[in-house]
RNA sequence: GGGAGUGUAGCUCAGGUGGUAGAGCAACGGCCUUUUAAGCCGUAGGUCUUGGGUUCGAGUCCCAACACUCUCACCA
């Protein structure tokens, strides 16, 4: 931190606190209610409330031996003033105050002329000396950058900020509840893997000094998730960080979080169920109405969701058949998708992604994938070309992915030998040691996985991942 | 990584076609016991992201670098 002007000025009052024999930075400070809690309990025409808060001066207004200043904490805020007559030998800290700082203060609880809730402050305690300019009082930090930067700046300066992170805090407070209820055990499988499994991405690698051992950070936690089903946990899940070395983006940060589970005797309708209830239950409690805005798309929850296959679609949207690779080889090309280098399979879906998912804005579970796409999924019995696997996809975004998940250790180790071409890195690494999980017994289950950040996104009207993430990934600053 | 845009005071922003830097808030010095983004008087604050170039002269034009935003690609 540069020694700047504004930074000396304050270094000096700093001094000057001291001097009058005043801690800085305070210390235990008991007893205090929130800022919105003293508001909403104050009653009229009663001298004898009295009120303590803690918080941080935002706003400050001196008007010679009276000075009205607004606090907030984390609830928003209240106005204290402060008079020479009633602060007495503590006037001169009071006048020392200054935006950023932040103090405790008690007192009687009134109303001014113009009708706003005041703490008449009798004891005024300096609680963190701050040494920063705060940004403009008005506008905000705006700059985008650095609110990402100095988020702790952007959550008290933009109190907007601050609510969508308690907003998201208690979105995951209630898929927890809505899981435990069902009886479903919350678990943590390994961060560090040997094997970088369960999902097709490029993972991180870091390494062990003393096994001497190069590891991954878990790109996917289904492969342990598993373990346990075989293990005979019979509902699991964990709400945790996967790590995907690739591109940055508004739906994309290096990290995100994801919910996994997986139910045993289940299968993919069941888990399509329970996604959707869910999620309704999400937009019930933290949306208003069923049309949820999101960006330039209006989300509409309230109509049953549209459950459509994955070549329906292909037909509705790119025109071709599923089963006429020529046609969509032909469309690839008119997409510009060099697909020459490419599997059937491959190519199929990128078409499925560049002429799909950009068309769906409400809540659509797109089912039954072809099985080259899904190594870990259950065929379905009826017609195995196609695996029992949705997607949940919902403005633009791919918001959750189940299965029916594949309990079949032979089926297993040879869809691992698969690798696809035109797919640089595949869903199906090689994992002896799930396979020997498998060939213990996995019972038949149904497995989701939920995008927290992007659902956490749909719900508040977030439009970048990096505003529901506290502290997204930046590049450094140089020097 | 490709394309487009942005970068000016601590913060939020102005600065047609090149002529040497502006406002509001914040700060500093005053006045003020009912203000609400308080008000009034006064003061100070800038290597215009960085480095080159064109020019008598560059915040402005050109080139490059860096960062951010949007977008495309990889991916969830």
């Amino acid at each position: 931190m540069q020694d700047t002007k504004f930074e000396r000025q304050r270094q000096e009052k700093l001094s000057r606190i001291k001097e009058l024999g005043i801690d800085p930075y305070g210390g235990k400070y008991d007893g205090t209610e929130l800022a919105e809690d003293i508001k909403r309990r104050f009653k009229e025409d009663d001298e004898s409330q009295r009120a303590k808060c803690a918080g941080r001066i935002v706003l400050l207004r001196h008007m010679g031996a009276l000075i009205f200043m607004t606090l907030r904490d984390w609830s928003g805020t209240i106005q204290v003033g402060l008079s020479k007559k009633l602060l007495g030998e503590r006037w001169p800290l009071a006048k020392l105050l200054e935006l950023g700082d932040i103090i405790g203060a008690a007192g009687q609880l009134g109303k001014t002329k113009t009708g706003e809730i005041t703490i008449w402050v009798d004891s005024l305690a300096l609680l963190s000396k701050s040494l920063c300019q705060p940004p403009e009082k008005f506008h905000g930090l705006a700059d985008i950058d650095l609110r990402y930067r100095h988020r702790f700046v952007d959550l008290w300066a933009n109190p907007e900020v601050m609510e969508l992170f308690k907003k998201r805090s208690a979105i995951i407070s209630t898929i927890r509840q809505f899981l435990n209820v069902r009886g479903f055990l919350e678990v943590e499988t390994p961060m560090m893997q040997r094997i970088a499994g369960g999902a097709a991405a490029k993972p991180f690698t870091t390494h062990h000094n003393s096994l001497d051992m190069d590891l991954f950070l878990r790109i996917a936690p289904e492969l342990f998730l598993k373990r346990l089903l075989v293990g005979g946990m019979e509902k699991v899940f964990e709400i945790n960080r996967n790590f995907r070395n690739e591109g940055l983006s508004r739906q994309h940060n290096p990290e995100f979080t994801m919910l996994e589970l997986y139910q045993a005797y289940a299968d993919y309708n069941v888990m399509m169920d329970l996604t959707e209830q869910v999620i309704r239950l999400l937009v019930e409690e933290y949306c208003q109405g069923n049309q949820v805005k999101f960006g330039d798309m209006t989300v509409d929850f309230g109509r049953p969701w549209r459950r459509a296959q994955y070549a329906e679609l292909l037909k509705e949207y790119a025109g071709c058949d599923i089963d006429d690779i020529k046609s969509v080889r032909q469309k690839a090309g008119k997409l510009g998708i060099d697909e020459a280098d490419m599997d059937d399979a491959v190519v199929i879906n990128k078409v499925f992604e560049a002429v799909v998912q950009d068309n769906l804005v409400d809540p659509t579970f797109v089912i039954d994938y072809p099985v080259a796409l899904c190594p870990l999924t259950k065929r379905k019995k009826d017609d195995p070309k196609y695996a029992e696997r949705f997607e949940l996809l919902m403005a633009r975004m791919e918001l959750a992915n189940a299965y029916t998940e594949l309990n079949d250790p032979a089926v297993q180790e040879e869809n691992f030998r698969i690798q696809l071409r035109g797919q640089e890195e595949s869903m199906a690494t090689m994992d002896r040691d799930f396979i020997t999980a498998l060939k213990y017994g996995m019972p038949p289950a149904g497995g989701l996985g939920i995008g927290i950040d992007r659902l956490v996104m749909v719900l508040t009207g977030a439009t970048s991942i990096r505003d529901v993430v506290l502290f997204p990934l930046l590049k450094p600053v140089p020097n």
